[in-house]
DNA sequence: CTGAAAGCGCTTACAG
DNA sequence: CTGAAAGCGCTTACAG
């Protein structure tokens, strides 16, 4: 920057100023300046921009490291993230140590170097919530924990995805459901409440509802078809809330003999379009576009480095249903859909 | 850090030398400054730090923005490349802005925010190399560009692939193979180099190898798949290097009565594993770890970071066969795959 | 083994 | 409309 001025004959906080903005420069100053930066091919040095102005421009992304087994619908959030903060002039970091790794990040939240987070995957009793909240960044949550309350969240509106799903597979004729929780979801989270919204929606179209935990493997897809298919046999729609287990799910269906969507219809939770259209037949789907999301979080974060200092605010996302192929009417009854509603529903392909 | 010395009772500079261990300090003095800084919870600031230092420990990953149609083995890069750049201390940053922003790019590399980068999705042309080369970071490719003698990069040994996948299907007794490649590979790309390979591949087993760029959709995959079977019904392999024209693919083959294996062999070149389980049948697949490729990225790129001046590596690795369940013999002879061969692949599953 | 001090490259009151 | 100067919080020769 002194080189800048030197050449451009002012001085440097006439440079500084010029390039914030931030008072006013006479024409002729600022070309000569803008000129000087050209030649130079000036770039303002983040750090000591940083160290002076407390701010960075970064805000991280903390996505604890599941390396062996990553959801592939995590890239949606982080593109969508990535994508959005970049256009508004942030940068985005990856931070993929463990929740576990506290100390790590209590160190990390302290150096100053990221003006905000977001957390994603938060568990009920996530204890990076407290190390944040001590270490004084401001940060939002994709999903929440257990008390939320006075916190920025973001999270999928499960009561609207599960009566989504539900009145879908009721109005094609299905009477008892499953559902197959992963196994890791502990207790209260968003697995947990997602099953409580499917019972709830199960009673008040009258279909029982048998939820599974299950592994997150392929394996664990298999163990979970294997439980589902001996508590009731007549068990002829599942709800999935584990991308991993889909694999094992519908090889079991296949090998027992259950086509699907014509002996069995599945239905996934949050799993990302273009994961969906892998499958045969391709996933039918309920949920919000993670993308959307991860832009949502985006926003909600800067708005509290811009200086809101309004109370919390908590969005829920409504998903849509989207139908691909993997549903059909209950084989068990000659039950047929209502054409009326099934008209305002989104056919996909 | 002058509330830390003021409290152990010494200089900032001895705070500062107990920090980074660069110099002698006497038992009692470093208990009580480490005390103190546990007292106070001290954190060294990043940007004071980086400013002096002129290292930020910072590398930023360069994932060219398709938010639309992101390749779920991106993921894996992302990933792999984060935790093991964590492992050794340095953060990870994402950068998705697009190929073509270049000024965004050479201002982003002249902050002197980042120490290094690692280049992802390299064009032959790629305008990036040259931003970064003239900006004076050191960087590392995953993939290469046209010209990359001097340069650090790490790729897939296309002709090792090749031949696996070649030699499998050969030995299946397919002697008509096509080859899907993504339409948005440019010449001398990625794509281009596996067509060639692969066609000397199939020119050694005596088998041909019938081209077709497909557009990187569902309806992509259609269109490959009705080009090479008007091209030539006898194709009964098919090749394929773009993740997204798979459900395409897959889908038209049924439709077209051409159940996978027993009618037509479909193999995919770099899919992730995550992803080749979610089709019926789950895909065969060749290529090495994504996760590894990014972990050994960043070993390139510290390398370099650390002040070898060593010539510039090149390292390829080579993949594996997956055999998972969409390649089975040729159906038109009545070839029996060798025993003595299949016997040392990796069978999964 | 330890300290005093310069300086990294900016931003921003203070002064004119 | 512009400049001189302090200071952000560290690191690192220089000195003892």
């Amino acid at each position: 920057m002194a080189d800048v001025a030197r050449l451009a004959g002012v001085s440097v906080s006439t440079v500084s100023y010029a390039l914030s903005g931030t008072r006013p420069i006479s024409l002729s100053t600022r070309e000569r300046i803008e000129q000087a930066m050209l030649d130079l091919g000036y770039t303002p040095n983040a750090f000591a921009r940083g160290l002076k102005s407390k701010r960075s421009r970064i805000i991280a992304l903390l996505l604890p490291a599941q390396t062996a087994s990553p959801r592939l619908s995590a890239l949606e959030y982080i593109l969508g993230a990535s994508d959005h903060a970049q256009e508004r002039g942030y940068h985005l970091m990856l931070w993929t140590a463990g929740v576990e790794a506290a100390d790590d990040l209590a160190q990390f939240a302290g150096q100053g170097l990221v003006d905000g987070v977001l957390v994603l995957d938060v568990r009920p009793d996530d204890p990076r919530i407290q190390v944040l909240a001590r270490a004084e960044v401001p940060f939002a949550m994709i999903g929440h924990n257990a008390e939320p309350d006075g916190l920025d969240y973001i999270a999928t509106d499960f009561a609207h995805s599960a009566r989504l799903a539900v009145e879908h597979l009721s109005e094609l004729g299905h009477r008892k459901l499953g559902f197959v929780d992963a196994m890791s979801e502990v207790e209260g989270g968003d697995g947990a409440r997602l099953g409580k919204e499917l019972e709830e929606a199960a009673g008040r179209v009258g279909a029982t509802m048998i939820p599974v935990a299950a592994e997150e493997s392929v394996e664990g897809g298999r163990t979970a078809f294997a439980a589902l298919a001996g508590a009731d046999p007549q068990v002829s729609a599942i709800v999935v809330f584990s991308e991993h287990v889909v694999p094992g799910l519908m090889r079991a269906a296949a090998e027992n003999g259950r086509r699907i969507p014509e002996d069995l219809s599945v239905i996934c939770i949050d799993m990302a379009p273009h994961v969906a259209e892998l499958t045969t037949p391709p996933m039918s789907t309920v949920g919000p576009s993670a993308v959307q999301i991860g832009q949502a979080a985006v926003d909600l974060l800067l708005r509290r480095l811009d200086g809101d200092a309004a109370p919390a605010r908590q969005l829920l996302f409504q998903g849509e249903l989207n139908l691909r192929g993997s549903c059909g009417p209950n084989p068990t009854t000659d039950h047929h859909p209502g054409s009326s509603t099934s008209q305002q529903r989104r056919y996909l392909q």
